[in-house]
DNA sequence: CCGTATCCAATAAGATACTG
DNA sequence: CAGTATCTTATTGGATACGG
């Protein structure tokens, strides 16, 4: 039998890998399998629990998940980590050299976008749509246009900060926001893009920011 | 038997699909298939014959490849042309909105170079080798260094063109270059990123200018 | 030579039940 | 909650045979 691509590493674990040193190959032998970037998608703010994992990735089964994380973190992209106490609770956490993969999968999120097969209306994560938001900013429409905005999304809130048509994410206490809204990414996401009405995120604090802030988002144009 | 995300599409072909709405997970419902992205490497400074695809993509077998192409075609990402007689030949070619995702790929595998685990001793195509180029290349070093650079692989042949450090890169005849290289994907590596001798690519031409094109090209540091 | 189609073996992914 | 274990299904790869 020919082994091929086919590496062995350990008695029970094979995997396959493409001989090939283009760094894009490498790529994808680091994160190209099933929803290893969609974990490093949701990794993207912060460290997250198993269990939110398999909540916002929809569909992933438990083994599956458990496996991607070992590799992951066996590859240098993952590591797991416990919160400080009260807490005390593990969570897996994206290493820095992962962390600067995440612009990149933005940007392939927004070249996808545009495909004429995309369908909007299925299921967003918090996390997805804060993302969504710092890769499809248009800065000339943002102009010079400022502020922290909160957003709440039942437990879990994320404040983006907006300055020089560029928005940075983290997540986190909405402390000093100009603008608080709440709702789910799926209403956030009818707002920013589908021009529903800025009341469904029931924004508070400066509501013509706020006005101001949902409409610097445009909807990108489909390719053919 | 429940179906939960894979989307039946025919008798014969079903589809395992990420049911979310981000961008991301679209993307690789797109091109997240094992070979698609190397595929677009292959695809993008020109239309490929199906036999020279499935040299260059190590591993691959003729019924993979053909299932992909395929698939890329069905998603408005590969066309099939043909090539005016004399040469008459069909091949597989990248449509616009697939080139766009290109510069990504590349800044994928310029980021995962940096992996401790890469192996630059593997084989490399000719795409591979000229698309790490556009994307290694620092534009400090480069500076206002400008011009035509030939490289032949083969019966395969490229040009690139540098200016304002930046590289375009072009398939094709050389013609009106300052320098011309020849040898293979690998030697080219061995000379930019491993400091072999120039002679190793017979440059002809001015050798001065060749010699400064070659230096521009830092090795990437490791991450962790 | 340029692909396609078919068959089979090996992996990877998914569903579900279950344990500490 | 955080995973394991087990079983089933789907995808991939390799060999080979076939049609233009």
């Amino acid at each position: 039998m020919q082994l091929g691509n086919v590496t062995k590493r350990s008695k029970t674990e094979t995997k396959r890998t493409y001989d090939d040193a283009c760094g894009l190959a490498h790529a994808l032998d680091l994160v190209g399998e099933r929803w290893a970037m969609l974990i490093l998608r949701e990794l993207a703010y912060g460290g997250r629990r198993f269990s939110g994992l398999r909540k916002d990735l929809p569909g992933i089964s438990a083994n599956v998940l458990t496996q991607r994380l070992a590799e992951l973190e066996e590859r240098g992209l993952v590591r797991k980590s416990r919160l400080p106490p009260p807490a005390s609770v593990q969570v897996y956490e994206a290493t820095d050299w992962a962390l600067e993969v995440t612009p990149l999968i933005g940007r392939l999120g927004k070249w996808a976008a545009r495909s004429p097969r995309h369908d909007p209306t299925l299921p967003l994560s918090h996390a997805s749509i804060m993302m969504s938001m710092q890769v499809m900013i248009d800065p000339e429409r943002a102009g010079d246009l400022s502020g922290r905005f909160g957003f709440r999304f039942g437990e879990v809130s994320y404040v983006a900060e907006l300055s020089d048509g560029e928005i940075a994410v983290e997540r986190g206490p909405l402390i000093n926001c100009d603008v608080r809204f709440s709702g789910t990414p799926e209403e956030v996401a009818g707002v920013i893009y589908g021009g529903a009405p800025l009341d469904t995120l029931h924004p508070e604090g400066d509501l013509e920011l706020a006005g101001r802030y949902v409409a610097i988002f445009p909807l990108p144009e489909k390719a053919a």
